[in-house]
DNA sequence: CGGCTATATGCTTACTCTGAGCATAACCCC
DNA sequence: GGGGTTATGCTCAGAGTAAGCATATAGCCG
């Protein structure tokens, strides 16, 4: 429901049309003097993706018993957002952190607490290398989304309940044409009724379920409580925010080499490989692969091969990072296989 | 110049190694009842990149003569951060943007006014409807980046201007590496040296003429005065944030149909192709481009054809909003020419 | 009317990219 | 040495795409 505008707001901007948002003259002065008001209670939260792949999963550290992403105050100290978010999260793990990236600010009105408060949530998508212990927080991000992780083909929440509570969800609405709507939005998203998967819609599909009631953060809109899917929540939209960092990771590794900021420092090309797949949540044609990382030259052979083998020892690349200041536009591609 | 970190940001951190940057159970609690002052001196603006065709130029919406972008502080009687950034837009322009997208948060120390005070900029892009009549406002975003149209061949500022510049910054560098560094950036970033002109980095450029002191906005690194480039410029970061849209632009609509927002509900394939063009800020191959469109089905005939015309008439096209629905992950590829 | 110009539109060609599969190599174990 | 396992090399076909040739349809001008 959207909220009415506070006389203030209209008599601001309905005095001229076409009249510039803030006057000329004032940029500089962010706050204009006239409101001081509008300062006074609004607070910012930096909010972490940190992600990290360990044993073949991807991992994103939690808090609070997995319900929770890292977050905390931007504070005056920091002298910029990324900066703030960088130095917290280095302290927690130890590593530092090759890859930091803006998601997205949210600001709606529910996030609060009391109304007249507001809080403005800078979210990022964190990478960092796997620490060898194993250490509390890291989740795997598929027991989240466990209809996300293709890599043992359609997993079986799909078709077993997703797919017919969508369904439902569809031929509840109101008119053929929202029915009709909805149910193609449901097949373009979740690759129903012959339409292909697409790793890369993990936010619209969490965004659908939402919509639909079908996940507990959406309880407001739910029908019943019966209805809901067999996957860990989290509080308030950390869950959406963990879908955001998701698909922009899995759109990120096609074109950009950001991958090997979750690799040790020399590793074979399966493990790039694994790695790709846990992240993609799909698996990848092997030979394809390796033509597509090795002509690109991402990598370069170490000499050595890998220990702890198990048939035909496998040569150790390390990452080339000569190619970040080569170029700009490249990245790893995914050969995908076909279903 | 890195800040030192306040005492109290060590305390809460140094207290304990892999904590989590707030403590569980206080998640929904956005403020901390402990640092209730943190949150009093930050302020929340909005800053719009709207963009529209007209001309065959790519315009951006400007205020004070054109050195700076609108924006104005977010409000608590928004709903969100887009609703508000789009009612104030829509207030301005009188036609409804089809298309808002988040571009980026900003709160580094040296925006704000005095020490003590902060602003958070979130900034959006907008796509309208080019009007007929000619506004107030709309400036070529060209007028401020005119390296990045090579619509007629290379831009002469590049040969003439920027790449003396660079070299001359390139070489004045500490040590072999740093010089080496710093010429293979403009190398790649502005396709010196035989490299290839790359449309989406304009970002990356203005921020490496930044970095060398070659604009106004980076005057305290800059050495000498005279060495600047001849481009219209802005107040504050706005400059910046203007091609941070422009790179956004110019990436997205290679794979989202989101150049259909800025064109009028009918148009000939000629139009849509002038359109991409002022935005890529380059020539497209003319026949591939309508191959590309038309059997992506992105449009569909109308029956009529141009008028007005010169040669032989143009069939007049409309977009097809159904391909929104059908697909998610589609768009005007560009098949550009080999320079 | 025929030629000229300008745009629109259709078609072909060569080349690259990529999904997919076959084949071989190098190691371990028994 | 045979079987199992992973690594690695190579080929092939189809899709996609940059580029160019050719034709169609209009206005204009002598």
């Amino acid at each position: 429901m959207i909220q009415e505008e506070s006389p203030r707001t209209k008599r601001r901007t309905a005095t001229a049309d076409h009249a510039p948002i803030r006057e000329a003259g004032s940029h500089t002065a962010s706050v204009l003097p006239a409101e001081p008001a509008l300062a006074r209670a609004v607070a910012v939260d930096l909010i972490a993706v940190l992600v990290a792949v360990t044993g073949g999963e991807p991992r994103v550290m939690t808090l609070d018993e997995g319900q929770a992403l890292p977050s905390g105050p931007f504070e005056l100290a920091h002298r910029s957002l990324q900066s703030g978010l960088r130095a917290w999260v280095e302290q927690q793990t130890r590593h530092p952190i090759g890859y930091v990236e803006q998601l997205y600010t949210f600001a709606d009105k529910d996030r609060g607490s009391d109304a007249g408060q507001r809080t403005i949530s800078i979210s990022y998508l964190g990478l960092t290398r796997a620490s060898s212990e194993r250490e509390a927080g890291w989740r795997s991000w598929y027991d989240y989304f466990p209809w996300e992780d293709w890599r043992s083909g359609e997993p079986a929440i799909i078709a077993g309940r997703l797919a017919p509570l969508l369904r439902a969800w569809a031929e509840a609405g109101e008119g053929g044409t929202l029915r009709r709507d909805r149910w193609q939005r449901a097949c373009v998203t979740f690759g129903l009724d012959g339409g292909t998967w697409n790793e890369e819609l993990a936010l619209q599909r969490y965004e659908l379920l939402y919509e639909a009631g079908l996940v507990p953060e959406g309880a407001r809109r739910a029908a019943a409580g019966g209805d809901r899917i067999t996957a860990r929540a989290m509080i308030a939209d950390h869950r959406r925010i963990l879908a955001t960092g998701i698909a922009r990771l899995r759109a990120k590794i096609k074109y950009r080499p950001v991958v090997f900021e979750l690799m040790p420092p020399t590793f074979t090309l399966l493990q790039l490989q694994r790695c790709v797949e846990a992240l993609a949540g799909r698996l990848v044609h092997k030979q394809n692969f390796r033509r597509l990382v090795e002509q690109q030259e991402l990598v370069e052979e170490t000499g050595e091969t890998a220990p702890e083998t198990v048939g035909r020892p496998a040569k150790l690349f390390r990452f080339r990072h000569a190619v970040l200041a080569e170029r700009e536009a490249i990245g790893t591609k995914l050969p995908l296989v076909r279903s």
